[in-house]
DNA sequence: CCTCTGTTTTACCAAATGGTCAGGGGCCCG
DNA sequence: CGGGCCCCTGACCATTTGGTAAAACAGAGG
């Protein structure tokens, strides 16, 4: 792999995991086996790294999310796939979602930069929600408080390993798909009018 | 107020905002119009006071939700009850919350002094949870995975003030009343059978 | 007045921080 | 062979980091 490539991850990893201000530079290069200056020639500073992971994190995790609802269905089915589709990023690549809640931390200028690239994603949940409602499948109310609760509940649930392991359930493969099992019949009861 | 007082306030601040490795003690020192070594002499070191700071936090926490559920009454209004402490918290002194999340990415030694001391409240809530099944109230299922849906629900819309404001929503007192409203909605449909 | 005790400050320090500047090596093209 | 050009590194730098040692201060009690 190019080197920039491997900063970039390693960058993300870190970032997402032990936060940005907590992540130096040198440590970063030490890492990767590679001179402090070898990041700054391809990235001009700290914070163009930062810029950089931004981009790439916010791509790739849109990406995933389009991906799972290439192959979704209507309705309920259209939430179990992006529940899915994040359980599958916080699987195979938690920095991602760790990146994402750093992105807040870090506040005004890299939270806009994310929120502006989800914004069509949050637009087509919200038309999503509202027309399910309108069919009288949602207990109605304003969607955007029901993504940002269903969002808290998918994200807290797939990144809190810490959380987990405090209540006595260990971070393994198949604890996490009982996890999301649990999760899904929680969303579902949450959102769907039962019929 | 006393000087360690004080400090104590402030690096809870800072720590559950910034994050402990961002925060630095000359920094922390200059906002309270003190010198670094007076919060050295007080605390030792960076890490004592991090051990200070979690030692106070928790038993706030735990005190803060201790009262929301002595004037409790049963069933869910007992949930209804800790949803309220926990926002009353996230309005008063949201670096609480922050701090709670900054302890997960601070790992291993941290977090189990934070989760000792919360033992006895999950354990609590883990058998009200399994009473209010065996009583029918509530869709019979993992009473811990339950749990971590609810945290994760509660701690992401008390706390995730950026993410809302990605959705458009003003973190204003009026907002968050309704936000709260809104998920004790969301709560109650995910955890109770309907009657 | 003096001393004892708890607190805060001044003066340092070695290491780590993000960053600049001038090269050095490889490789393609004329 | 000689330039460019891209990628990387070594040597440095000012500033900041957490931390130590010692001195100044303030009050209480004798």
């Amino acid at each position: 792999m190019k080197t920039s490539e491997r900063v970039l991850d390693a960058a993300l990893a870190s970032f997402g995991t032990r936060g940005y201000g907590a992540t130096s530079l040198d440590a970063l290069a030490r890492d990767l086996g590679v001179r402090k200056q070898t990041i700054l020639y391809h990235f001009g500073s700290k914070e163009g790294l930062l810029v950089a992971v931004v981009e790439m994190a916010v791509a790739d995790l849109a990406a995933g999310l389009e991906e799972a609802l290439d192959d979704a269905g209507a309705g309920w089915e259209r939430v179990e796939s992006v529940v899915r589709g994040v359980f599958r990023i916080a699987v195979r690549r938690p920095e991602l979602l760790g990146l994402i809640r750093e992105l807040g931390r870090l506040g005004a200028p890299w939270v806009t930069q994310a929120s502006d690239a989800f914004e069509p994603m949050v637009k087509r949940a919200t038309e999503f929600l509202e027309a399910e409602m309108a069919a009288g499948h949602l207990r109605s109310s304003d969607p955007r408080l029901v993504l940002v609760s269903a969002y808290s509940t998918v994200m807290g649930v797939a990144t809190e390993v810490e959380v987990l392991r405090a209540v006595g359930i260990e971070p393994t493969l198949r604890e996490t798909v009982r996890r999301r099992r649990e999760l899904l019949g929680f969303l579902r009861a949450a959102l769907y009018i039962e019929r």
